[in-house]
DNA sequence: AAAGAGAACAACCGCAGTACT
DNA sequence: AAGTACTGCGGTTGTTCTCTT
């Protein structure tokens, strides 16, 4: 039963890699158009290293679609705001920057970001302002839980968007929204990821999340807004009035608890409703950018403080810095 | 110029999910 | 079905570089 034994560590080089062992390395996954089985190259290459080593060289340094140099304005801004969104998911955060690696972010954001947010009065583990004693507020709300409601919100807008777009133009999908970004976004790597959040992955044993997870719950919260975009679509489609009653009811009847609901109020009103209230079709479009909506840093999205001593790790700036979200879909 | 401190980054470690036998 | 390897990921460590005194 199972597979020959793993590579014994014996003899196996370890420590920083020479130019020698790069070049060997290098020409291997060239000549033979891929890598193949890790485990069986560093013997084939005639490398004395482990698989394992030899894929994280590859990986992390020697690729040839890898972006060397310093981090752009642009992603170091976009590192922040996913980070916000998806905590210490580097390779989520890695998907959304062509030719960096998640290892290079991580590093960033260790060494500067997480710091320049501490000096910004910022706590980069939730993104929220630090009190006088410390602490953040909304504690008790998890920070994992409100990016996930922040997404599901996200998503919701976006789909009501799109489905009121189609009925009214009958267009197919892509065509017609092509410049949403929320979906772009959430049926991207990142937005996989996430969607998959509750099912797999490291969720820290302190959040809610986590057990919800264990409990089933968190599907549930998903299938719940899930049920909520197609009720508030049908309900945007048919021109019928969305108040709180109905929203509350339908989360009633998927979840039988209030949480949810909390949950789901809580969460920015012009994110979920448009920026007037008052309004008949709260599902307007919001004249703010989806970013803006998207996010809910502390500062509003204001990333001055961050943007004051950029030009000390960036070397390479933009003539068009904008705070727009650069989806590279 | 030398020593120490801090920053930067490459590499390693261990865990978890998946694939394979 | 069970055991093991493979792979990807995030946390951590170790080394090198840079700056300050």
């Amino acid at each position: 039963m199972g597979r020959a034994p793993c590579c014994d560590k014996n003899g196996l080089k370890r420590g920083p890699w020479t130019t020698d062992e790069d070049e060997i390395l290098v020409n291997y996954i060239n000549k033979n158009n891929g890598h193949g089985s890790w485990r069986s190259l560093p013997q084939q290459a005639g490398l004395l290293r482990c698989g394992k080593s030899c894929r994280l060289r590859w990986t992390n340094y020697l690729r040839p679609d890898i972006k060397r140099g310093p981090f752009t304005e642009e992603e170091q801004k976009l590192i922040i705001q996913l980070h916000g969104m998806l905590g210490n998911r580097w390779a989520a955060i890695a998907s959304q920057l062509p030719g960096r690696t998640d290892n290079e972010i991580k590093n960033l954001w260790n060494t500067h970001l997480k710091k320049r947010l501490v000096r910004s009065g910022i706590n980069p583990q939730n993104h929220e302002p630090f009190t006088s004693d410390g602490s953040t507020p909304r504690a008790s709300a998890s920070t994992t839980t409100r990016h996930m409601a922040q997404w599901e919100s996200a998503r919701l807008e976006a789909e009501a968007r799109l489905s009121r777009d189609s009925s009214q133009f009958n267009t197919p999908f892509l065509e017609k929204s092509d410049s949403d970004y929320f979906l772009r976004l959430w049926y991207s790597d990142v937005g996989e990821s996430f969607r998959k959040l509750p099912m797999s992955g490291k969720t820290p044993s302190d959040s809610p999340i986590s057990e919800a997870s264990s409990s089933g719950k968190c599907r549930s919260i998903s299938a719940v807004t899930t049920e909520i975009s197609h009720c508030l679509m049908g309900s945007a489609i048919m021109g019928a009035d969305q108040d709180d009653d109905i929203e509350y009811k339908v989360f009633k009847s998927v979840t039988g608890e209030d949480m949810v609901y909390r949950i789901y109020k809580s969460m920015d009103d012009n994110v979920i409703r448009g920026s007037d209230s008052s309004s008949t079709n709260k599902l307007d479009d919001s004249s703010e950018s989806p970013m803006d909506m998207l996010l809910d840093y502390p500062m509003n999205n204001d990333m001055s403080f961050f943007e004051d001593d950029m030009h000390n790790y960036a070397t390479s700036t933009s003539a068009n810095v904008e705070n727009d979200f650069i989806c590279p879909l």
